[in-house]
DNA sequence: CTGAAAGCGCTTACAG
DNA sequence: CTGAAAGCGCTTACAG
């Protein structure tokens, strides 16, 4: 059996209650009982029991973060700071993956695994602000990711319309006229692809150059998508002299195919995305794209929600992230 | 207040014991009870508390996973498998960050952050054998990856030599003789990269070509180390026509790096890596590479760990994965 | 087939 | 400053 604070209170010859008040640093405990306390877990090796805690407590110390799939690089990458943000608070996270569909972003809103979390980081692809809040449980919750907009829900955003239009001037400013879309469908303008692509329009209008719907050329947000999707645009005969891949995975791909099919980068056709995944920076050529804020978000998320399960309640905060360009190789 | 299991008895009208038994499964209800109990769980919203349930059973049904960090493509995707492997068995993965430091390795390894999982999966880099068996408490542990290896622990093997032997193979059957490798240093034998660096060795005198200490160039395993170590290795003025990275990540620098000085990928110098991460595929020119067994890997980590867990002892496991090349335009 | 009781290892009022 | 008792919500022997 393990160590418990029964056996530690025996060896140091204390009740229960002293050594429950040591190890949770209450304050005013006299020092020679103290260090005989401190004295007896370091002899019986005692390490408290995390889930007798729980159970006593009504705290897990614990917040689940609901993504998609860690293989997608973005979502690893900021699984990796939400952990580092929440480890430094005294939290720790339980990863779910959702494989992006429907049932499991709701089992895992309301599944019993919640029991073992304080509260919920979502990053919700397939349910609803509706669908969200009808399935969520009373535990806090903070989404992340953009999908979703909703003024009832507390949400970490990224600036996608500014930040889109900031890549756009971008590739307008070195004489592009003719900038491929990859990822969005013509009419959208709600969610991530929605808002990336009403930037783009924006920065467009804001310099006078024409918008063109058979530049914007829909596929799915991964590396194959954006390289079949520039197949399709090449085939297609469109004319086109810069691509923007609403994210870096959908650019990458897309970059991969042009020097494939032997087009020149950026000399002949620039190319930028979004999300700024270490990869970009060691494509070749490297990507040009745009920092949302990950560290920042991953941040600002694990802070509000503790916020949150600590009871300081308040009207829903929909923070923002700051972006950065990141001008490299691929677009000049 | 949640519904525990009292609100159901009652509103079931009958014992907990009963609806404990109904929760688990127990074959002999009577079907009316076992309808009345279920009735009574789906009209209250009964969720049970698993913090108490572990408590009591003294079982978390959570697996922990030491890595140094999801940032790392590598490992985000072994995670991914182990999440998926875990989940169809019923149990749930804590991820641990050790960032690569003996302290946070050892911490995770004894941390009360273990009375939170039955058994532990832990990709060691810092600690040695000797060190993670003196940490180590009861709990089962079963080792992936192969930085370290020891007859007394559990693990499961990437079969290192043979697949870096196989890709060696490969470069010298298109003709390639002096073949640069990116990673280790020229005496390494254990690690990963000394079994690696053995295999290339291995290949090389099985086809009477002499192994030449001044291609063999360390760096970090990440993209900027095999940028740099190429950096370093064309400076040299050694003459190379071809580059093995030991890892995906080194590889994929230092073709990068081999462009942007102007070589000619696979014409003037031939690259292949070890991982067949995603990237690899998507890279330009695709990497040719070998695949580990990732998946097989954490499958059958994660069902060593559960034997382990379920009491199941016997003599140390450790099964080896199968590999398999993967030859793409770098390498073709 | 079902019930009443004990107890997992903590924290939390309540006393003193 | 410290103690004795209760109880978090389950599962597990033990009865019947």
């Amino acid at each position: 059996m393990a160590v418990t604070m029964n056996d530690v209170a025996r060896a140091a010859g204390v009740s229960l209650k002293t050594v429950s008040n040591v190890i949770n640093n209450y304050e005013f405990i006299r020092p020679t009982t103290k260090q005989r306390v401190l004295d007896a877990i370091d002899e019986l090796g005692y390490e408290a029991n995390l889930t007798a805690r729980s159970l006593r407590s009504g705290k897990t110390s614990m917040l689940g973060l609901v993504l998609a799939d860690l293989n997608i690089p973005y979502y690893a990458e900021l699984a990796s700071d939400v952990m580092k943000a929440a480890w430094q608070r005294g939290y720790r996270v339980l990863v779910e993956q959702s494989g992006n569909e429907a049932s499991h972003e709701r089992a895992a809103l309301q599944g019993q695994f919640r029991s073992l979390t304080d509260g919920l980081l979502f990053i919700p692809l397939a349910l609803d602000a509706d669908q969200i809040i009808e399935s969520a449980g009373k535990k806090p919750l903070v989404l992340l990711g953009e999908f979703v907009q909703d003024p009832r829900l507390d949400m970490v955003l990224i600036r996608n319309l500014d930040a889109a239009a900031a890549v756009t001037t971008h590739l307008l400013s070195a004489g592009r006229r003719r900038l491929a879309v990859l990822g969005a469908h013509d009419g959208d303008t709600t969610g991530t692809g929605g808002l990336r692509l009403t930037g783009y329009k924006a920065a467009l209008a804001a310099a006078g150059v024409e918008y063109d719907p058979a530049l914007v050329v829909p596929c799915d947000w991964r590396r194959d998508g954006g390289a079949e999707a520039i197949g399709r645009l090449l085939d297609s005969g469109v004319d086109f002299d810069a691509v923007f891949g609403l994210n870096d995975a959908v650019a990458l791909g897309a970059l991969h195919a042009l020097l494939v099919r032997g087009m020149k980068v950026p000399e002949e056709i620039a190319v930028a995305g979004f999300d700024d995944i270490d990869e970009a920076r060691f494509s070749s050529p490297s990507l040009t794209t745009v920092a949302p804020g990950r560290t920042e978000i991953a941040e600002r998320a694990v802070d509000l929600l503790i916020q949150r399960i600590e009871g300081k309640g308040g009207a829903v905060e929909q923070p923002e992230a700051a972006f950065s360009l990141r001008v490299r190789q691929s677009a000049p």
